[in-house]
DNA sequence: TTTTCCATGTAACCAGTTACATGATTAT
DNA sequence: ATAATCATGTAACTGGTTACATGGAAAA
């Protein structure tokens, strides 16, 4: 078993909720949980077909004239049953990401107070822009899934990215202020 | 020239400020940078030495009786000019980092309810504790460092930290709201 | 007396991305 | 004509942690 795979996990998700190829997984991730969640085929393929061979899964060929084959896979129950176990487990800890732009901040003194500055002016942009990006996907949220059963976790996950971007927002205005003027 | 390792310019920060020995570094970006970035002995040591090759740091092996070697690392005025190159570069992007939280969270409708209450809660008193450790951190870092030049980029990455911990308190209670009443 | 601290170092491992190969189809 | 999409797959690489080895000193 593995420490810190959790692929698996993402895999088992998706396919609780529909059947998938390993191709339409990847570009399922990226749509649903790709602002805190990535996989790349690298790890997909090799996981998928190991959850067939550990019974989590099945595989069945889709042959298309004139089209590659697809090889979709179904959750089994066994495999549900892997999915609910570990969904119970409780997250230990918050894990401590490397955080680049922080790393530059904290040796701001080296470098007269303008580059900082436009670092954050930077930080801000984007903290900006991800945030409309956000409040986009809530309206579209609220207009097609408010009646899915999936609809307060999914709200619940999007609402985490709002209010961290938010809160980044208003740093960096607090912390434009403060620098320019100490 | 690495394209995402960044263990050399955190060493070479922290050497600009002081010289230190392979433990002693690690202990120091525990310490001050330990909410946001972390450094084990088998980054450290071998890069280290590849600072020496590339003539960005010195090395004097000090000897004390009944004590291990000590070898200290000096920035040298080249390493010095590789770090302000590397600080006034542009961060890019905010970096996607697995958030296993939310991904439970995200397929919660797998499992009852209180499953997800549940993790709420305990996320919930992680972030309160995280958010106290660095209240007294603002402390003592007022107390001890107001007047020291790094003091305003310090608290700047201190207040990045409360903020983002200020704001996953708040969501929880929203959250444990909407999970409890829908 | 057992554990922790000091201090350096490395081998083995794990996780994960990137870049490529293949090749037909469809859109620009 | 060119690029993107569909679709699977793997080898090579990078980054990073863990666990261990060594061994004396000081603290619990």
């Amino acid at each position: 078993m593995p420490l810190i795979n959790k692929t698996k996990y993402a895999l088992l998700g998706m396919l609780s909720k529909s059947s998938f190829s390993g191709y339409d997984l990847r570009k399922g991730i990226e749509s649903n949980i790709g602002h805190f969640w990535h996989e790349s085929y690298g790890q997909i393929y090799p996981i998928l077909r190991q959850l067939v061979t550990e019974g989590l899964a099945t595989s069945q060929t889709e042959t298309l004239p004139g089209r590659p084959n697809r090889i979709v896979y179904t959750i089994t129950s066994k495999g549900q049953d892997v999915l609910h176990c570990w969904l119970r487990e409780s997250t230990e800890g918050l894990p401590v990401e490397r955080n680049e732009f922080l790393l530059k901040l904290f040796f701001g003194h080296e470098v007269p107070r303008d580059v900082s500055i436009h670092h954050i002016q930077e930080h801000h942009q984007l903290a900006k822009d991800l945030l409309r990006t956000y409040y986009d996907i809530q309206t579209l949220l609220e207009a097609h899934h408010s009646a899915s059963p999936n609809y307060p976790f999914w709200l619940g996950t999007l609402r985490y990215g709002i209010i961290q971007a938010e809160a980044v927002v208003e740093w960096c205005q607090e912390t434009l202020d403060r620098l320019s003027q100490s």
